[in-house]
RNA sequence: GCCCACGUAGCUCAGGCGGUAGAGCAUUUCCUUGGUAAGGAAAAGGUCCCCGGUUCGAAUCCGGGCGUGGGCUCCA
């Protein structure tokens, strides 16, 4: 599911629970759209459509921040045009553009010494209005191209805003610092290539990354948050514990997944079908290709091919393709039977893999591969049915979200694009399924933010928002409403009074792609994963090796009652199977010696440091109860 | 795909302004039998990412690939 032919900008949501330094009111508050009832979160990172004004302290100090940058840019490389620089989630960055020099991560400190030399000298910000002539004029005398763009498309009027900083002029509607010495606690972070207003076609310009806080100490807090974010960080941890592995032979985006990593995506697939089961879905298997022809029904291959494989081709004329969604899956299998209105809602799931050839550069670890398993589900309903099915579905993700323990996440209801040729269907359809979609959330008591632009091409969704060690944001699970795939395939059921009837489809994907769910995973639990997921549940540790054949017994016992046990028989001290269990991330370590042993006992060590002697049958009957429960 | 950085043993990294490499951990073997975070010793382990170029000689310099990371763009 969830494939989307439209460009969007992905900005951050709020934040609620990872602890960081603080960091100013990043908005929580609602307010009212212009015309409907919808509730539209606060974007905290307004991408400068153009230094965007706001009163956050915090805000205000880091687009100050960014003009400092670009000052000094300006002062060390004259020949330097800025583009644009605004205040973004933790700090800032300014977009630069060389002239074709070559700026590397090598030179930010003479950079970053230039600014505090500037911050010292105490330069105030000056706000003038000027008018759009001179404003031009002004621009064009320093060969600021790029200002001179933004003048004639984004400013209407004759006064145009800007800020001088000493000799440094900016376009810019403020507010700021009253003067640089106000500027104490930043650093620059690191260097990208970023295209001029976001546009591929346009140049490619410097982007030059800083951080910027009130106060030293938050910035310290900052930096401590980017390390320890760095040791949760699901590719370190992937690699360290044994989950997963890539390999240039196989390919980018193409990871591995090794015994112990498998073990947790068994589990956890396990856990997903019997919840979907149990709500009345019906789970399938479907080949993960198709002829090239079924892609084209569904309109893929025309609007989504940019991330599609080539096709195979044969020399009797065949034509298969690596389905980029199972969708047309589906609905082939929907159209297996004439279907009645007494089937539905008919909830077809499969946790299959979907095939995208993402851009190389865009790739990472297992958040962004190449071949995932989604979590998907196609529901084929009445228009009647749709609230509720929307409802379920929004109602599955959560529960989801509760026991894996995605306890922080927001909304986004992704809307159309504007440009026609994206999308199928009529504007009206397009504008119930919105509505549908909307009341959905809100009768849930939900809010949540929107992303014109950021449907699927034959539907607009609701995105689960995720955040990652580093605070960046993914889309998890989604819910589409779509009603051009159920037109395009000429779907239909009977209707009670005979007639033949159209119905919708729901494209859901509860707990989102296995890969993705699973790098989610890592980073919140830092590997420490709960009981019942982790891989290894118990590790029994013999204090000498005479004890070894009881500690078999033990773990052939726990093994009976399908514990994940590991015996640790190694020669070594008790302190080394310690350090290594814990090293894992076990769960629970079961020490067995001398004083268990004739007791039938086991000494159970849990990650919190608790040592319990306990006979080995209340052990099992403890450790069984967690796992049934899936306790966290 | 584009920009920047990086790529040395299974892992984490030293080293090397040109003379074919080193540590710790892991692995194997031996010794050790030790009660809650590393017992000791020995051995084995490398086409220094790949391909070209310069050079008497390249892991080191140059060029081009490939891969990884962070961005852009996109997205499950």
């Amino acid at each position: 599911m969830s494939s989307s032919a439209s460009p969007g900008k992905g900005t951050p949501a709020l934040s609620t629970r990872i602890p960081m330094p603080a960091n100013g009111p990043l908005s929580t508050s609602t307010r009212e759209g212009q015309s409907t009832r919808v509730h539209i979160l606060d974007d905290p990172m307004p991408d400068y459509g153009e230094h965007e004004a706001t009163d956050d302290p915090l805000q205000v100090l880091r687009h100050s921040t960014a003009h400092l940058l670009a000052a000094a840019v300006v002062e060390l490389h004259p020949e330097a045009k800025y583009g644009i620089g605004p205040a973004v989630q933790d700090g800032f960055y300014y977009d630069f553009d060389f002239g074709g020099k070559s700026i590397s991560e090598a030179d930010l400190p003479a950079i970053e010494s230039r600014m505090r030399r500037l911050a010292q000298a105490d330069i105030p910000f000056v706000h003038e209005v000027l008018p759009r002539k001179q404003a031009i004029e002004e621009f064009a005398k320093r060969d600021q191209i790029y200002k001179v763009e933004l003048i004639h498309d984004k400013v209407e009027g004759d006064e145009v805003s800007v800020y001088r900083t000493g000799e440094f002029l900016d376009l810019c509607r403020g507010p700021h610092v009253r003067s640089t010495k106000d500027l104490k606690a930043f650093k620059l972070m690191r260097v990208a290539g970023a295209y001029w207003r976001g546009d591929e076609k346009k140049p490619q310009l410097t982007r030059i990354y800083g951080t910027a806080w009130q106060t030293q100490r938050e910035l310290d807090d900052y930096l401590k948050f980017l390390e320890e974010a760095e040791k949760r960080d699901h590719k370190k941890l992937g690699k360290d514990l044994k989950l997963f592995a890539v390999d240039d032979r196989v390919g980018p985006g193409l990871p591995l997944w090794l015994p112990d990593g498998a073990t947790i995506r068994r589990e956890l697939e396990r856990f997903i079908v019997d919840e979907e089961l149990s709500r009345g879905y019906l789970h399938v298997r479907t080949p993960d290709v198709a002829r090239l022809d079924l892609f084209r029904q569904s309109g893929h291959a025309q609007l989504y091919s940019e991330y599609m494989y080539p096709p195979m081709k044969f020399e009797d004329g065949e034509e298969l393709e690596l389905r980029p969604v199972n969708c047309p899956h589906h609905i082939v299998i929907y159209q297996t039977e004439l279907r009645s209105y007494r089937d539905l809602p008919l909830r077809i799931a499969e946790i299959g893999n979907n095939w995208r050839y993402e851009r190389s550069g865009t790739l990472a670890g297992m958040n962004r591969v190449r071949a995932f398993a989604l979590n998907d589900a196609h529901i084929f309903c009445t228009p009647d049915q749709l609230m509720d099915e929307v409802k379920g579905a929004i109602d599955l993700a959560l529960y989801f979200s509760k026991v894996l323990g995605i306890d922080e996440f927001s909304y986004q209801l992704s809307t159309r694009d504007d440009v026609k040729d994206k999308w199928l269907g009529t504007e009206e359809q397009w504008e119930d399924a919105q509505a549908a979609l909307a009341e959905a959330l809100e009768s849930m008591g939900q809010t949540y933010k929107r992303g014109v632009g950021d449907a699927a091409f034959y539907g607009p969704k609701i995105d689960f928002q995720v955040r990652d060690a580093h605070r960046r944001e993914f889309t998890n699970s989604t819910v589409q409403v779509d009603f051009q795939l159920p037109q395009r395939f000429d779907l239909e059921y009977v209707a009670e009074d005979g007639t033949r009837k159209r119905p919708v489809m729901v494209h859901r994907g509860a707990a989102g792609a296995m890969e993705r769910l699973f790098s989610y995973l890592i980073e919140r639990y830092a590997g420490a994963f709960p009981t019942w997921l982790h891989p290894t549940q118990v590790v029994v540790a013999s204090t000498k090796d005479e004890f070894n054949d009881y500690a078999q017994e033990v773990g052939a016992r726990l093994r009976a009652s399908r514990v994940r046990v590991q015996v640790d028989t190694r020669s070594e001290r008790l302190n080394r199977k310690i350090r290594d269990a814990r090293l894992k991330k076990v769960p629970f370590i079961a020490v067995v010696g001398e004083k268990e042993a004739p007791a039938g006992h086991v000494n159970v060590n849990d990650r919190t440091d608790k040592q319990v002697e306990m006979p080995l049958e209340a052990f099992v009957s403890m450790i069984s109860a967690e796992i049934a429960e899936r306790r966290r």
